[in-house]
DNA sequence: ACTCTGCATCAAGACGTA
DNA sequence: ATAATTGATGCAGAGT
DNA sequence: TACGTCC
Protein backbone atom coordinates (compact mmCIF):
# COMPACT_ATOMS: atom_id res chain seq x y z
CA UNK A 1 0.00 0.00 0.00
CA UNK A 2 2.90 2.57 -0.19
CA UNK A 3 2.37 5.50 2.07
CA UNK A 4 -1.48 6.45 1.84
CA UNK A 5 -1.43 9.48 -0.32
CA UNK A 6 1.72 10.88 -0.50
CA UNK A 7 1.69 11.42 -4.19
CA UNK A 8 -0.91 13.73 -3.99
CA UNK A 9 0.62 15.51 -0.91
CA UNK A 10 3.65 16.25 -2.96
CA UNK A 11 1.89 17.50 -5.40
CA UNK A 12 0.26 19.90 -3.62
CA UNK A 13 2.69 21.03 -1.36
CA UNK A 14 6.07 20.32 -3.04
CA UNK A 15 5.17 20.42 -6.99
CA UNK A 16 9.06 21.65 -7.45
CA UNK A 17 10.01 18.33 -6.32
CA UNK A 18 8.64 16.71 -9.31
CA UNK A 19 10.03 16.59 -12.96
CA UNK A 20 8.92 15.22 -15.92
CA UNK A 21 11.49 13.78 -18.60
CA UNK A 22 11.64 10.82 -20.79
CA UNK A 23 13.42 7.54 -20.50
CA UNK A 24 16.80 9.43 -23.43
CA UNK A 25 16.86 11.75 -20.99
CA UNK A 26 18.02 8.97 -18.49
CA UNK A 27 20.93 8.11 -20.73
CA UNK A 28 23.39 6.48 -18.94
CA UNK A 29 21.73 6.57 -15.42
CA UNK A 30 21.79 3.37 -12.87
CA UNK A 31 18.22 2.83 -11.71
CA UNK A 32 17.56 -0.11 -9.37
CA UNK A 33 14.44 -1.63 -10.12
CA UNK A 34 11.88 -3.67 -7.81
CA UNK A 35 12.12 -6.87 -9.65
CA UNK A 36 8.98 -8.65 -8.05
CA UNK A 37 7.05 -5.48 -9.05
CA UNK A 38 7.52 -5.97 -12.64
CA UNK A 39 7.28 -9.70 -12.41
CA UNK A 40 3.48 -8.80 -11.13
CA UNK A 41 2.80 -6.27 -13.90
CA UNK A 42 3.92 -8.96 -16.64
CA UNK A 43 2.20 -11.94 -15.42
CA UNK A 44 -1.42 -9.77 -15.01
CA UNK A 45 -0.84 -8.08 -18.09
CA UNK A 46 0.79 -10.31 -20.16
CA UNK A 47 -2.39 -12.13 -21.58
CA UNK A 48 -4.43 -13.00 -24.26
CA UNK A 49 -7.77 -13.96 -24.65
CA UNK A 50 -10.07 -12.38 -22.15
CA UNK A 51 -12.23 -10.44 -23.53
CA UNK A 52 -14.66 -12.22 -24.13
CA UNK A 53 -12.96 -15.40 -24.62
CA UNK A 54 -12.88 -18.45 -22.59
CA UNK A 55 -10.42 -17.21 -20.55
CA UNK A 56 -7.06 -15.29 -19.85
CA UNK A 57 -3.77 -17.09 -20.54
CA UNK A 58 -0.45 -16.64 -20.12
CA UNK A 59 2.04 -17.15 -22.39
CA UNK A 60 3.43 -20.16 -22.15
CA UNK A 61 6.23 -22.86 -23.49
CA UNK A 62 5.83 -26.45 -25.02
CA UNK A 63 4.95 -27.60 -21.55
CA UNK A 64 2.60 -25.47 -20.54
CA UNK A 65 4.50 -23.38 -18.29
CA UNK A 66 4.04 -19.52 -18.13
CA UNK A 67 6.88 -17.28 -20.05
CA UNK A 68 4.89 -14.13 -19.58
CA UNK A 69 7.26 -13.18 -17.19
CA UNK A 70 10.00 -13.65 -19.32
CA UNK A 71 8.92 -12.05 -22.66
CA UNK A 72 7.98 -9.08 -20.72
CA UNK A 73 11.18 -9.01 -18.47
CA UNK A 74 13.39 -9.72 -21.85
CA UNK A 75 12.06 -6.75 -24.04
CA UNK A 76 11.48 -4.29 -21.81
CA UNK A 77 15.07 -4.47 -20.26
CA UNK A 78 16.17 -4.39 -23.86
CA UNK A 79 14.38 -1.62 -24.13
CA UNK A 80 15.96 0.80 -21.12
CA UNK A 81 18.97 -0.46 -22.52
CA UNK A 82 18.74 0.19 -26.03
CA UNK A 83 17.69 4.17 -24.06
CA UNK A 84 21.06 4.17 -22.40
CA UNK A 85 19.75 3.09 -19.10
CA UNK A 86 21.73 1.08 -16.86
CA UNK A 87 19.16 -1.30 -15.05
CA UNK A 88 19.44 -3.20 -12.44
CA UNK A 89 17.05 -5.75 -10.67
CA UNK A 90 16.54 -6.02 -6.98
CA UNK A 91 14.65 -8.96 -5.69
CA UNK A 92 13.18 -9.60 -2.45
CA UNK A 93 13.64 -11.48 0.60
CA UNK A 94 11.34 -11.89 3.99
CA UNK A 95 9.07 -9.41 4.62
CA UNK A 96 9.89 -7.54 8.09
CA UNK A 97 7.83 -9.03 11.31
CA UNK A 98 6.31 -5.69 11.37
CA UNK A 99 4.47 -6.25 7.99
CA UNK A 100 2.32 -9.77 8.96
CA UNK A 101 -0.53 -8.19 10.81
CA UNK A 102 -0.69 -6.31 7.87
CA UNK A 103 -0.20 -9.15 5.43
CA UNK A 104 -2.50 -11.02 7.37
CA UNK A 105 -5.31 -8.23 6.55
CA UNK A 106 -4.92 -8.79 2.90
CA UNK A 107 -4.95 -12.59 3.44
CA UNK A 108 -8.47 -11.97 4.88
CA UNK A 109 -9.39 -10.05 1.77
CA UNK A 110 -8.25 -12.59 -0.36
CA UNK A 111 -10.08 -15.05 1.01
CA UNK A 112 -13.31 -13.23 0.33
CA UNK A 113 -12.40 -12.46 -3.43
CA UNK A 114 -12.11 -16.27 -3.80
CA UNK A 115 -15.56 -16.60 -2.77
CA UNK A 116 -16.57 -14.11 -4.64
CA UNK A 117 -14.36 -15.91 -7.87
CA UNK A 118 -15.97 -18.96 -7.08
CA UNK A 119 -19.82 -17.91 -7.33
CA UNK A 120 -18.48 -16.21 -10.75
CA UNK A 121 -17.35 -19.51 -12.15
CA UNK A 122 -19.85 -21.55 -11.03
CA UNK A 123 -22.39 -18.71 -12.64
CA UNK A 124 -20.25 -18.98 -15.80
CA UNK A 125 -19.95 -15.11 -15.78
CA UNK A 126 -16.43 -15.23 -17.85
CA UNK A 127 -15.85 -10.64 -17.19
CA UNK A 128 -15.80 -11.99 -13.36
CA UNK A 129 -14.18 -15.35 -14.03
CA UNK A 130 -11.13 -13.11 -16.06
CA UNK A 131 -10.79 -10.31 -13.46
CA UNK A 132 -11.09 -12.66 -10.73
CA UNK A 133 -7.72 -14.67 -12.41
CA UNK A 134 -5.86 -11.36 -12.14
CA UNK A 135 -6.39 -11.02 -8.27
CA UNK A 136 -4.71 -14.33 -8.01
CA UNK A 137 -1.96 -13.76 -9.71
CA UNK A 138 1.49 -14.55 -7.61
CA UNK A 139 5.00 -14.87 -8.21
CA UNK A 140 6.78 -17.60 -7.48
CA UNK A 141 9.76 -18.61 -6.94
CA UNK A 142 10.03 -20.42 -10.21
CA UNK A 143 9.56 -17.03 -12.08
CA UNK A 144 11.91 -15.44 -9.88
CA UNK A 145 14.45 -17.89 -10.25
CA UNK A 146 14.03 -17.71 -14.23
CA UNK A 147 13.95 -14.34 -14.18
CA UNK A 148 17.38 -14.05 -12.60
CA UNK A 149 18.90 -16.38 -14.87
CA UNK A 150 17.48 -14.47 -17.62
CA UNK A 151 18.84 -11.35 -16.39
CA UNK A 152 22.10 -12.54 -15.73
CA UNK A 153 22.14 -13.85 -19.59
CA UNK A 154 21.44 -10.35 -20.51
CA UNK A 155 24.17 -8.99 -18.31
CA UNK A 156 22.27 -7.03 -16.44
CA UNK A 157 23.27 -6.81 -12.69
CA UNK A 158 20.61 -8.55 -10.07
CA UNK A 159 20.90 -7.99 -6.27
CA UNK A 160 19.32 -9.74 -3.46
CA UNK A 161 17.63 -7.96 -1.03
CA UNK A 162 17.77 -9.52 2.56
CA UNK A 163 14.31 -8.20 3.11
CA UNK A 164 12.15 -5.64 1.13
CA UNK A 165 13.18 -4.67 -2.43
CA UNK A 166 12.30 -1.22 -2.09
CA UNK A 167 14.42 -1.00 0.78
CA UNK A 168 17.52 -2.08 -1.05
CA UNK A 169 16.56 0.20 -4.10
CA UNK A 170 16.22 2.98 -1.97
CA UNK A 171 19.25 2.49 -0.15
CA UNK A 172 21.24 2.00 -3.15
CA UNK A 173 19.80 5.64 -4.20
CA UNK A 174 20.60 7.00 -1.19
CA UNK A 175 24.20 5.88 -0.83
CA UNK A 176 24.89 6.70 -4.60
CA UNK A 177 25.34 3.64 -5.90
CA UNK A 178 22.84 4.11 -8.66
CA UNK A 179 20.75 7.35 -9.55
CA UNK A 180 17.31 6.79 -8.33
CA UNK A 181 15.08 3.74 -7.63
CA UNK A 182 12.80 3.01 -10.84
CA UNK A 183 9.15 2.42 -8.75
CA UNK A 184 5.87 2.77 -7.99
CA UNK A 185 5.90 2.92 -4.67
CA UNK A 186 5.87 5.67 -2.71
CA UNK A 187 7.86 4.21 0.47
CA UNK A 188 10.94 4.45 -1.37
CA UNK A 189 11.46 8.11 -0.21
CA UNK A 190 10.04 7.22 2.70
CA UNK A 191 13.40 4.60 3.24
CA UNK A 192 15.40 7.51 2.18
CA UNK A 193 16.06 7.34 -2.09
CA UNK A 194 17.31 10.09 -3.12
CA UNK A 195 15.44 10.26 -6.22
CA UNK A 196 12.09 8.40 -7.18
CA UNK A 197 11.60 7.30 -10.62
CA UNK A 198 8.17 7.01 -11.48
CA UNK A 199 6.56 5.67 -14.60
CA UNK A 200 9.86 4.77 -15.71
CA UNK A 201 8.23 1.87 -17.93
CA UNK A 202 4.83 2.70 -19.80
CA UNK A 203 6.19 5.75 -21.31
CA UNK A 204 7.88 5.89 -24.44
CA UNK A 205 4.99 4.58 -26.82
CA UNK A 206 2.42 5.50 -24.14
CA UNK A 207 2.12 9.06 -23.66
CA UNK A 208 2.69 9.02 -20.00
CA UNK A 209 6.03 11.13 -18.83
CA UNK A 210 8.43 9.74 -16.36
CA UNK A 211 8.58 11.36 -13.28
CA UNK A 212 11.24 12.30 -11.10
CA UNK A 213 10.96 12.68 -7.45
CA UNK A 214 13.78 14.64 -5.50
CA UNK A 215 13.58 13.93 -2.37
CA UNK A 216 15.35 16.78 -1.20
CA UNK A 217 13.54 19.15 -2.23
CA UNK A 218 10.27 17.48 -1.14
CA UNK A 219 11.92 17.76 2.28
CA UNK A 220 12.97 21.55 1.25
CA UNK A 221 9.35 22.44 0.37
CA UNK A 222 7.44 20.98 2.68
CA UNK A 223 9.93 22.22 5.81
CA UNK A 224 10.47 19.09 7.03
CA UNK A 225 13.61 17.08 7.83
CA UNK A 226 13.76 13.14 7.10
CA UNK A 227 12.73 12.22 10.62
CA UNK A 228 9.41 14.69 10.47
CA UNK A 229 9.03 13.47 7.10
CA UNK A 230 9.33 9.47 7.94
CA UNK A 231 7.14 10.42 11.07
CA UNK A 232 5.12 12.02 8.80
CA UNK A 233 4.56 8.98 6.64
CA UNK A 234 3.64 6.91 9.44
CA UNK A 235 1.23 9.33 10.37
CA UNK A 236 -0.74 9.16 6.73
CA UNK A 237 -0.44 5.09 7.02
CA UNK A 238 2.06 2.71 5.54
CA UNK A 239 2.07 -1.79 5.91
CA UNK A 240 4.17 -0.94 8.53
CA UNK A 241 1.42 -0.07 11.41
CA UNK A 242 -2.19 0.71 12.05
CA UNK A 243 -2.97 4.80 11.21
CA UNK A 244 -5.02 7.30 13.58
CA UNK A 245 -8.25 6.88 12.43
CA UNK A 246 -9.65 10.68 11.40
CA UNK A 247 -6.00 11.72 10.95
CA UNK A 248 -5.56 12.01 6.98
CA UNK A 249 -3.13 14.13 4.54
CA UNK A 250 -3.68 16.90 5.72
CA UNK A 251 -4.01 16.70 9.63
CA UNK A 252 -1.01 15.02 9.12
CA UNK A 253 0.93 17.37 7.39
CA UNK A 254 -0.39 20.27 9.86
CA UNK A 255 0.18 18.39 13.31
CA UNK A 256 3.86 17.36 11.79
CA UNK A 257 4.55 21.17 11.29
CA UNK A 258 2.97 22.00 14.65
CA UNK A 259 4.82 19.30 16.61
CA UNK A 260 7.59 18.34 14.78
CA UNK A 261 7.58 14.93 15.90
CA UNK A 262 5.33 11.71 16.67
CA UNK A 263 6.18 12.01 20.49
CA UNK A 264 5.15 15.34 20.58
CA UNK A 265 1.86 14.94 18.52
CA UNK A 266 0.82 12.16 20.52
CA UNK A 267 1.62 14.49 23.70
CA UNK A 268 -0.64 16.69 22.52
CA UNK A 269 -3.95 14.91 20.41
CA UNK A 270 -7.06 14.84 21.69
CA UNK A 271 -7.29 11.28 22.88
CA UNK A 272 -10.99 10.83 23.42
CA UNK A 273 -11.16 12.20 19.34
CA UNK A 274 -8.25 10.35 17.97
CA UNK A 275 -7.48 7.32 19.90
CA UNK A 276 -3.97 5.47 19.61
CA UNK A 277 -4.62 1.99 17.84
CA UNK A 278 -3.06 -0.90 20.16
CA UNK A 279 -0.87 -1.73 17.48
CA UNK A 280 0.81 1.70 16.87
CA UNK A 281 4.29 0.98 17.44
CA UNK A 282 6.10 4.02 15.55
CA UNK A 283 9.02 3.73 17.67
CA UNK A 284 10.16 0.33 15.53
CA UNK A 285 8.56 1.53 12.09
CA UNK A 286 10.53 4.54 12.20
CA UNK A 287 13.19 2.41 12.66
CA UNK A 288 12.59 0.47 10.25
CA UNK A 289 12.29 3.15 7.61
CA UNK A 290 15.60 4.68 8.74
CA UNK A 291 17.83 1.81 9.10
CA UNK A 292 15.90 -1.18 7.21
CA UNK A 293 17.66 -4.73 7.18
CA UNK A 294 19.28 -3.85 3.46
CA UNK A 295 23.25 -4.02 1.71
CA UNK A 296 25.39 -1.54 2.05
CA UNK A 297 26.58 -0.08 -0.99
CA UNK A 298 30.27 -1.56 -0.44
CA UNK A 299 28.61 -4.74 -0.63
CA UNK A 300 26.77 -4.70 -3.96
CA UNK A 301 29.25 -4.78 -7.78
CA UNK A 302 27.07 -4.06 -10.28
CA UNK A 303 28.46 -4.51 -13.46
CA UNK A 304 26.85 -4.52 -16.91
CA UNK A 305 28.00 -7.00 -18.99
CA UNK A 306 27.80 -8.08 -22.92
CA UNK A 307 24.92 -10.55 -23.44
CA UNK A 308 25.27 -14.27 -23.01
CA UNK A 309 24.29 -15.11 -26.86
CA UNK A 310 24.52 -18.58 -26.58
CA UNK A 311 22.91 -18.48 -23.31
CA UNK A 312 20.25 -16.39 -24.00
CA UNK A 313 19.14 -19.06 -26.96
CA UNK A 314 19.70 -21.77 -25.24
CA UNK A 315 17.55 -20.43 -22.55
CA UNK A 316 14.87 -18.25 -24.42
CA UNK A 317 14.49 -20.40 -28.10
CA UNK A 318 15.54 -24.27 -26.83
CA UNK A 319 13.80 -24.52 -23.42
CA UNK A 320 11.41 -21.63 -23.43
CA UNK A 321 9.83 -21.79 -26.80
CA UNK A 322 11.06 -18.24 -27.87
CA UNK A 323 11.16 -17.23 -31.81
CA UNK A 324 14.80 -17.55 -32.55
CA UNK A 325 14.69 -14.47 -34.58
CA UNK A 326 13.18 -12.16 -32.77
CA UNK A 327 15.38 -13.36 -29.47
CA UNK A 328 18.52 -12.99 -32.00
CA UNK A 329 17.67 -9.48 -32.97
CA UNK A 330 17.16 -8.89 -29.17
CA UNK A 331 20.49 -9.47 -28.41
CA UNK A 332 21.82 -7.52 -31.30
CA UNK A 333 20.01 -4.54 -29.74
CA UNK A 334 21.53 -5.29 -26.72
CA UNK A 335 25.13 -5.51 -27.90
CA UNK A 336 24.53 -2.28 -30.38
CA UNK A 337 23.57 -0.39 -27.04
CA UNK A 338 26.38 -1.05 -24.93
CA UNK A 339 28.70 0.09 -27.48
CA UNK A 340 27.13 3.86 -27.98
CA UNK A 341 26.44 4.13 -24.17
CA UNK A 342 30.27 3.21 -23.32
CA UNK A 343 31.59 5.72 -26.34
CA UNK A 344 29.22 8.70 -25.35
CA UNK A 345 30.41 7.87 -21.31
CA UNK A 346 33.65 8.88 -22.98
CA UNK A 347 32.26 12.11 -24.79
CA UNK A 348 30.16 13.07 -21.60
CA UNK A 349 28.12 14.42 -23.71
CA UNK A 350 25.14 14.36 -21.69
CA UNK A 351 25.31 15.66 -18.89
CA UNK A 352 21.97 15.60 -16.45
CA UNK A 353 18.72 14.57 -18.11
CA UNK A 354 16.58 17.71 -19.52
CA UNK A 355 13.99 17.82 -17.37
CA UNK A 356 11.24 20.23 -17.20
CA UNK A 357 9.22 21.52 -14.45
CA UNK A 358 5.48 20.16 -13.87
CA UNK A 359 3.91 23.47 -13.36
CA UNK A 360 5.54 24.84 -16.67
CA UNK A 361 3.51 24.81 -19.77
CA UNK A 362 3.94 22.10 -21.96
CA UNK A 363 4.75 24.56 -24.64
CA UNK A 364 8.39 25.67 -24.46
CA UNK A 365 11.46 26.52 -26.58
CA UNK A 366 14.71 26.48 -25.93
CA UNK A 367 17.01 24.02 -24.93
CA UNK A 368 19.34 24.62 -21.65
CA UNK A 369 21.14 21.34 -21.08
CA UNK A 370 22.90 21.19 -17.37
CA UNK A 371 26.31 19.50 -16.93
CA UNK A 372 26.03 17.27 -14.09
CA UNK A 373 28.56 14.30 -12.78
CA UNK A 374 28.09 11.17 -14.68
CA UNK A 375 27.43 7.75 -13.05
CA UNK A 376 25.44 7.23 -10.28
CA UNK A 377 25.58 9.99 -8.39
CA UNK A 378 22.60 10.46 -6.28
CA UNK A 379 21.86 14.45 -7.07
CA UNK A 380 22.30 15.47 -3.58
CA UNK A 381 21.22 19.03 -4.05
CA UNK A 382 18.04 20.53 -5.03
CA UNK A 383 17.38 21.12 -8.77
CA UNK A 384 17.25 24.06 -9.85
CA UNK A 385 15.40 26.27 -12.65
CA UNK A 386 16.56 23.50 -15.56
CA UNK A 387 13.90 24.11 -18.18
CA UNK A 388 14.55 22.61 -21.40
CA UNK A 389 12.12 20.31 -23.71
CA UNK A 390 12.84 17.68 -26.59
CA UNK A 391 12.52 18.84 -30.01
C1' DA B 1 -17.17 23.68 4.62
C1' DC B 2 -13.68 20.83 5.20
C1' DT B 3 -11.73 16.37 6.24
C1' DC B 4 -11.70 11.65 6.60
C1' DT B 5 -13.43 6.78 6.10
C1' DG B 6 -15.05 3.07 3.66
C1' DC B 7 -16.49 1.28 -0.14
C1' DA B 8 -16.57 0.53 -5.01
C1' DT B 9 -14.37 0.35 -9.51
C1' DC B 10 -10.60 -0.02 -12.75
C1' DA B 11 -6.35 -1.04 -15.04
C1' DA B 12 -2.11 -2.94 -15.00
C1' DG B 13 3.39 -5.03 -21.37
C1' DA B 14 5.75 -4.76 -25.70
C1' DC B 15 6.68 -5.83 -30.66
C1' DG B 16 6.10 -5.42 -35.67
C1' DT B 17 3.34 -4.47 -39.37
C1' DA B 18 -0.11 -2.07 -41.93
C1' DA C 1 3.87 -25.18 2.13
C1' DT C 2 6.98 -21.93 0.04
C1' DA C 3 2.35 -16.78 -2.51
C1' DA C 4 -0.48 -13.22 -0.48
C1' DT C 5 -0.23 -5.47 -5.67
C1' DT C 6 -1.31 -0.94 -5.69
C1' DG C 7 -2.61 3.39 -6.97
C1' DA C 8 -5.94 6.38 -8.64
C1' DT C 9 -10.41 7.98 -8.56
C1' DG C 10 -15.17 8.65 -7.33
C1' DC C 11 -18.91 8.50 -4.19
C1' DA C 12 -21.92 8.50 0.07
C1' DG C 13 -21.94 9.44 4.68
C1' DA C 14 -20.27 10.90 8.98
C1' DG C 15 -17.10 13.44 12.06
C1' DT C 16 -14.70 18.03 13.03
C1' DT D 1 -1.79 5.10 -34.49
C1' DA D 2 -4.37 0.57 -34.45
C1' DC D 3 -4.20 -4.04 -33.99
C1' DG D 4 -2.96 -8.80 -33.97
C1' DT D 5 0.45 -11.39 -31.80
C1' DC D 6 4.21 -12.73 -28.68
C1' DC D 7 4.76 -18.19 -26.20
Amino acid sequence: MGIHGLQKLINDHAPGAITETEMKNLFNRKIAIDATMSLYQFLIAVRIGGEGQPAAANLTDESGETTSHLQGLFHRTIRMINNGVKPCYVFDGKPPDLKAEELAKRAAKREEAEKNGKEATEAGDTETIAKFAKRTVKVTRKHTEEAKRLLTLMGVPVVDSPTEAEAQCARMAKEGLVYGAGSEDMDSLTFGASVLIRHLTFSEARKMPIKEINLSVVLEQLGLDMNQFTDMCILLGCDYADSIKGIGPVRAFDLIKKHGSLEEIIKNLDSTKYPIPESFDYVRVRQLFKEPDTLPASQIDLKWKDPDEEGLIEFLVKEKGFAEDRVKSGIEKLKKSRGTSVQNRLDSYFGAPVKRKLEEPKKEKGKGAKKAKTGGKAAASPVKKGAGKKK
